[in-house]
DNA sequence: TATTGTTATACTCTATAACTATA
DNA sequence: TATAGTTATAGAGTATAACAATA
């Protein structure tokens, strides 16, 4: 039982993995300098577009503030760009430029290379089995406090 | 195959909820205010105690200096001892002392049950999976670039 | 009055490189 | 000359709260 908090420890292990594989090979694609983050959030973007910040700051699970500033940041290089929303003036709603898709590409083309090769121990069936219990435990929102 | 590169969104955003859970429980074990680092740190140190600062280094994938200074904090606070290797005058070997393990157990205390619910969604079954591929994963370091 | 997003600020974490001591 | 660990420093990421605009 006390296994339960290195799963933790585990997750993390695998997080840094991925991001120092990544960190060494930036030069090959973050012409923009975005930074992980900033990288993270145009996956993100990709993935939901058109999406608001509050979604955003959701499924990123990161501030809002942050991701304010980030957005802004993004903005100013021409990566994305911030739309006021008709329903609901508070909103702003997020694209890709023709820029940012293309950043956007450079980053998961190094980023599925970086993934490939740290999942390579792991058999395609096993692969599927990880990815669908992640999504398994990250679709079940129904906490109690958020 | 685009998938691929959204499988270190899910695992960041996995760490990212876990850690979500754990911020405002903090009061309720962080006496010494070793901040989320410190706890891993800690969380290390007592699966492989005595442990040299190198190996520490390797396991959390981050920097040495930052490990470094992490070890001096915490042995500042009275947490761990830091003594040098009889083997080799280099190596200093870390322990946790009376108040480190205290420290230690009520972290693992809340993780555990932080990390309960975050897998709450999984079945036994399933959890011993996920957690069998993580350390499929990670057992594997034979990488070229180290 | 609640919600979306912004700003300000202080703090922690991270990367790099130059350094000391031991091997 | 190589390795274990330290120090210094600059920069990136984070949490908090107070704020403006819209609902």
């Amino acid at each position: 039982m006390v296994e339960s908090s290195s799963i933790a420890l585990k997750i993390d292990q695998l997080m840094r993995r991925i991001h120092a594989d990544l960190h060494p090979r930036a030069v090959e694609f973050d012409h923009h300098r975005v930074g992980p983050i900033g990288g993270m959030l145009l996956l993100a973007i990709g993935e939901r577009e058109p999406i608001d910040i509050g979604a955003l700051v959701q499924q990123m699970g990161r501030d809002k503030s942050q991701i304010s500033r980030l957005v802004q940041t993004l903005e100013r290089k021409g990566l994305i760009t911030k739309e006021q929303s008709i329903d609901d003036g508070r909103v702003s709603l997020l694209r890709l430029t023709e820029a940012g898709g293309h950043q956007l590409r450079s980053i998961q083309a190094v980023l599925m290379d970086v993934v490939f090769k740290v999942m390579e121990p792991l058999s395609d069936r096993e692969q599927a089995a990880f990815s669908q219990l992640l999504d398994k435990i990250l679709t079940s929102r129904n906490r109690d406090a958020d």
